[in-house]
RNA sequence: GUGAAUGUAGCUCAGUUGGUUAGAGCGUCGGUCUGUGGCACCGAAGGCCGGGGGUUCAAGUCCCCUCAUUCACCCCA
């Protein structure tokens, strides 16, 4: 094994799996645009100052998982470590606030600099929507009811919705300080991570793992004392509008999110299925986001998702299938010769510009080994043309399930395909 | 970035207290069957035992380093 090996935290998707994301893909950009969202595409590097306004300095993605270099212009770039930031740089970039509300989504990799492990990658990838200049709770409940759509489409099941406030400005002010008055009284029942983020990010202490935490911040302050009339009206809609689309979503006041520019309400979707890495999916909404990177000030809710993630979940609810490596096609030509292999690939060709799936095994092996391959690949039909049919410009079709075989007229075999498959 | 476990064929894994030429199942390819599959039987290809160094007469096996994966912390998607 002497080969050069992918990057460390990066990985290969390989048929068959690649038909796995190709339909979660789909389903994303057939869920998205049935809600109304139009796809954005952003460039995978951004200036660096993109980032690290907008995430907050103190956070961990900022100050150690970026992937940033200098180019040889000397510009300062990064490997985008998400893609809300980008979206809103694009937005204000082509003036995009002139039509509200604005609705967009977008998917692909992101990169962050990390140890990997299980649902932890370097290169990892991420589906997301943004709804711009929507103030009221229900953008809020759409975006979460879209979220919940594309998982369930793709056939997770297993999973839980947890919501909370952060308060607008003002109130999320008076709540930070009377969270950090307590922790500060109470620093020595504290672990010492959260000893330091007491300084630099108190919020983030409260959904800490460790238990002396836990069982100190049952003791604390919590939000919802100190949300003011406005956010307070906000989220209760919000969670009665969720209520009656018949989502259930439990409150948990210790969600506070990673990146420093949510306001109001946050939510997260985990499962218990990927261990440690348990959150497939976070969002909120980000009212003083567009303003912060020189925009206008507009509303805003986004939700971003893990592709990876929910692959994996998605795999371990189904199961595994068993697969031979070959493409699954409906229908597979057998030529048992030179001279009949020129005459079928014209055949196949007209067959596949029908729209129909079609292979041809090139390598001129046995018979028996052609219709056991084209078996196993899972195909409907086989269309095996010999000396004999060549002959009488014929075909032999063969049903693959029931082994039956008829002989037709070589031009027939294009409508007659048409005709079966169709049932 | 911290701690721990694991790296043997394409895949899943055996390999004894260090001891001839490193094995099995599945998969792949060929044959039994000069033109009709899934079964069966026979055969073949495929490995610097993750990489490097060391101990030893002798290392897949013991020691050190390194790389990668996995698990936990941290953090998040």
């Amino acid at each position: 094994m002497k080969h050069v090996t992918a990057p460390r935290g990066t990985f290969d998707v390989l048929p068959p799996e690649s038909a796995e994301w190709q339909e979660l893909e789909r389903v994303i950009d057939e869920v998205c645009t049935r809600f109304g969202y139009q796809e954005i595409r952003t460039p995978i590097f951004e200036s660096t100052d993109v980032f690290v306004k907008p995430i907050g300095e103190g956070t961990d993605i900022v100050d150690k998982e970026m992937y940033t270099f200098t180019d040889r212009g000397g510009r300062s770039i990064t490997l985008r470590p998400e893609l809300t930031a980008p979206v809103v740089r694009a937005v204000l970039e082509h003036n995009l606030l002139q039509t509200l509300p604005l609705k967009l989504y977008y998917r692909g990799p992101i990169f962050r600099y990390e140890r990997p492990q299980k649902g932890r990658y370097r290169q990892a990838h991420q589906w997301g929507v943004e709804c711009f200049g929507a103030a009221g709770p229900e953008a809020d409940a759409e975006i979460i009811a879209l979220g919940i759509e594309v998982m369930k489409a793709i056939g997770i099941t297993d999973y839980r919705l947890e919501i909370n406030s952060l308060g607008c400005d003002a109130c999320r002010h008076t709540y930070r300080e009377a969270l950090v008055g307590f922790l500060r009284n109470n620093a020595d029942r504290l672990s010492e991570t959260s000893r330091e983020r007491l300084e630099r990010n108190p919020l983030r202490i409260l959904d800490s793992k460790e238990q002396r935490d836990i069982d100190l911040l049952n003791l604390a302050p919590t939000m919802d004392a100190f949300l003011c009339q406005a956010c307070q009206e906000h989220f209760a809609t919000l969670r009665t509008l969720l209520e009656r689309m018949g989502i259930r979503a439990l409150h948990n006041p210790h969600i506070v999110r990673g990146l420093d520019y949510y306001t109001r309400t946050v939510f997260e979707i985990s499962s218990t299925a990927l261990g440690a890495q348990n959150s497939v999916c976070g969002g909120g909404r980000y009212d003083g986001l567009v303003k912060s990177m020189g925009g206008p000030p507009t509303a805003g809710v986004g939700l971003a998702m893990g592709m990876d993630r929910m692959l994996m979940l998605a795999r371990s609810a189904k199961g595994g299938e068993a697969h031979n490596g070959r493409p699954r096609v409906d229908v597979v030509f057998v030529a048992l010769d030179e001279a009949s292999a020129l005459t079928l690939v014209p055949v196949m060709h007209a067959v596949r510009a029908r729209h129909i799936s079609a292979d041809m095994d090139y390598t001129r092996r046995h018979i028996d080994k052609q219709l056991r391959a084209a078996g196993d690949s899972g195909a409907r039909y086989a269309v095996i043309v010999g000396e004999d049919e060549r002959h009488s410009a014929e075909a032999t079709i063969q049903d693959l399930a029931t082994r039956e075989r008829s002989r037709i007229a070589l031009e027939g075999v294009v409508g007659e395909l048409a005709v079966r498959l169709r049932t």
